[in-house]
DNA sequence: ACGCTTATGCTACTTAAGTAGTATTAAACT
DNA sequence: AGTTTAATACTACTTAAGTAGCATAAGCGT
């Protein structure tokens, strides 16, 4: 919270969507509504009036969004965060409670302001109310195509896709999804363990992928490329 | 296009987003950006060109904002719009292309202004930015319970719950989708015709509906609203 | 080292949803 | 009026996904 640490948070978050355009004058007094929380691995904000009340924004390590059915036996993953997320967004732009959970996937730090105080400074500069709105664009358009995926798309090809996606064009093997479980990488695509263990088998019969404990691993990228196309090909037979 | 007409304008789009909290001197300088179209019914929008560059805000008649699958044989609609709403907000959001499709339900009269100069104006105006937001947060809620009810809910319960929230409280009878086909209930929550044809019968044969070509209506929605709450039960045995 | 918890792998079974095809009917269009 | 088009109703079939259950293995805490 102290002058340090502001300046410092303020080039830790050098891509976070809310500190865009801001001039260093603008970043501080934004800054200064925010103070450091860390919360530990698998702590969950299941309490929507918090949600309501204060706003966070991510600076290291990894939160779901997730809801869970009416009779709390299913559970589908909306969005999985990192470092420049924040949230909630959906109740800074309405308002409104929002139904949602969270959880930690690791230790996380965050910065915190009171949802009351960011408003009266978006109110106070409404320029940087511009800001959030591609941030807001990107949001939508990925639940969008989670809509048309789930509605269009077999599980076998979400399960490739999610992959794919999140492949780090470096070191050619996963990131952000390659420690999770079958049943965390069930939630993403709207399935379930069983169901994810059985596409994960088929791929790692055929030498694409390895599979431990919590950890799924690309062995051979081309093969899971080769898999989707003719996946999606398939489909328009 | 002419001052009355803005006027006029200003007057009908009293509950639409842009123009919330406006001054009579803002209302006029932004509406001036709009002039009025009409299109036909059944008039698709499929140049993802155009909603990149113009933005639309409808005074009258449904539009339905849907996307298709890679190989043209599947539909999914993301959106019922109607009078007050606009599109396309993505591209208003983030600028960037939208591979989504727009159909006119029925005749439509349109406000419609090149992006640039509403993005201009905006830029001119950054208080007003900040109205997008409730609409923004509104619609991403949308597509967030469409997410959870695709993965969570069985066909015949989404069905009975587009049934009901489409129920008007005074007439008592089905509004904005009362006149679509089973096609289009269908592409409403992301199933096929012959499988919404199936639920349909079942409601037919106990007495909540009546069933006609292009015509839904109900004939007890009490029933409707019973058979709603057996199923979310039964789901939780 | 021990027991507890959690993840994985796999078999067998159930089911809702999708698919194909076709007859019938209603509306729209010359 | 007659032709064409599109919507509905219904039967039979296929299939992917979900479900239940259990054995095994990995990791954790004490």
């Amino acid at each position: 919270m102290e002058g340090a640490g502001i300046l410092q948070n303020r080039y830790h978050l050098n891509s976070c969507v809310l500190l865009n355009y801001l001039d260093d004058k603008d970043a501080q007094s934004l800054l200064k509504l925010f103070h450091e929380e860390v919360w530990t691995k698998n702590t969950c904000i299941i309490n929507s009036e918090k949600l309501v009340y204060h706003f966070f924004i991510i600076l290291s390590g990894r939160v779901k969004m997730y809801q869970v059915d009416n009779n709390g036996e299913k559970e589908v993953t909306l969005f999985l965060l990192s470092r420049n997320d924040v949230f909630d967004l959906f109740c800074l732009l309405d308002g409104c409670k929002h139904d949602v959970y969270y959880e930690c996937l690791d230790e996380v730090k965050v910065l915190a302001a009171p949802m009351e105080d960011l408003r009266g400074w978006l109110n106070a500069h409404p320029q940087h109310y511009k800001n959030l709105l591609p941030y807001a664009g990107r949001q939508m358009r990925m639940l969008e195509s989670y809509v048309s995926d789930i509605t269009f798309t077999d599980i076998s090809t979400r399960l490739l896709k999610l992959l794919l996606k999140n492949v780090n064009d470096k070191s050619r093997n996963l990131e952000m999804i390659h420690d999770l479980s079958h049943k965390e990488l069930a939630y993403l695509i709207g399935s379930t363990r069983a169901v994810v263990n059985r596409h994960l088998q088929k791929f790692k019969k055929n030498g694409s992928i390895k599979v431990t404990r919590n950890k799924v691993e690309i062995k051979d990228l081309s093969i899971l490329i080769k898999l989707l196309e003719i996946q999606q090909q398939q489909r328009s037979i």
